[in-house]
DNA sequence: GGGCTGATTTGCT
DNA sequence: GCAAATCAGCCCG
């Protein structure tokens, strides 16, 4: 698959992050995220809801690190952590509500050969596993070189958005698993993780 | 497949 | 100081 010209991709229109976040972290199963021409298939979403999820990086007020939150529905909240590891997420809900959808993994369509170059896939120990490539928030983020340059920007924006999938490049008819979220210490109990049952790009089964 | 652990930096208490 | 919405290598089975 060649890298095609962004413009042929229907965005999602603003009105689509007006949803709540838990529909908008199902629905996005199956719609193309694409950042600079480089993208694919999300498979993989966990919703963050309100300061009252513990979960929720709101859920210790509002800093400077985590504002993005409060911003209105439709944008980019771009983090840093653990010393190594950005995550993207989609920010949801009215504004001044801070709620957001973290994309977990996606399925690679476009932009392969960049994608291994910027995963360095050849310094792992198996060099040539594509599904090492997006599988993960921060490996995802790594492969479409996604960074804190783009916190905050409008999923209107040329340079990251995410689209409706056009019908010779979808997942075949798939189910959704909901499940519970992944590496927290807090809030472990919420079941609001989704994914594409069977997957090969899914993170953890 | 799953469990354990070190890496490495930032932002917040 | 320290915890963190992770990753990758190693061990085990």
């Amino acid at each position: 698959m060649t890298i095609e010209p962004a413009l042929a991709l229907a965005k999602l229109p603003p009105e689509f992050y007006l949803q709540p976040t838990l529909e908008i972290a199902r629905q996005l199963l199956g719609k193309l995220l694409i950042c600079d021409g480089v993208g694919g298939l999300i498979v993989e979403t966990e919703g963050y809801i309100g300061q009252e999820d513990p979960a929720c990086h709101a859920y210790t007020g509002r800093t400077r690190r985590n504002e993005t939150m409060w911003n209105a529905p439709g944008c980019a909240y771009v983090y840093f952590t653990y010393g190594h590891h950005w995550m993207l997420n989609v920010v949801t809900e009215r504004e001044d509500y801070p709620a957001a959808t973290l994309i977990r993994a996606i399925q690679p369509v476009f932009g392969l050969e960049e994608m291994r170059e910027r995963r360095n896939l050849l310094r792992l120990k198996s060099k040539t596993d594509d599904r090492n490539l997006t599988s993960g928030p921060g490996k995802l983020c790594q492969a479409l070189g996604i960074t804190g340059e783009l916190n905050g920007i409008s999923l209107q924006s040329d340079r990251l958005f995410l689209a409706e999938t056009p019908p010779e490049l979808a997942l075949p008819p798939f189910e959704v698993v909901e499940t519970t979220r992944i590496g927290l210490t807090r809030g472990k109990e919420s079941p609001w993780r989704y994914y594409v049952k069977g997957n090969p790009y899914v993170s953890v089964k």
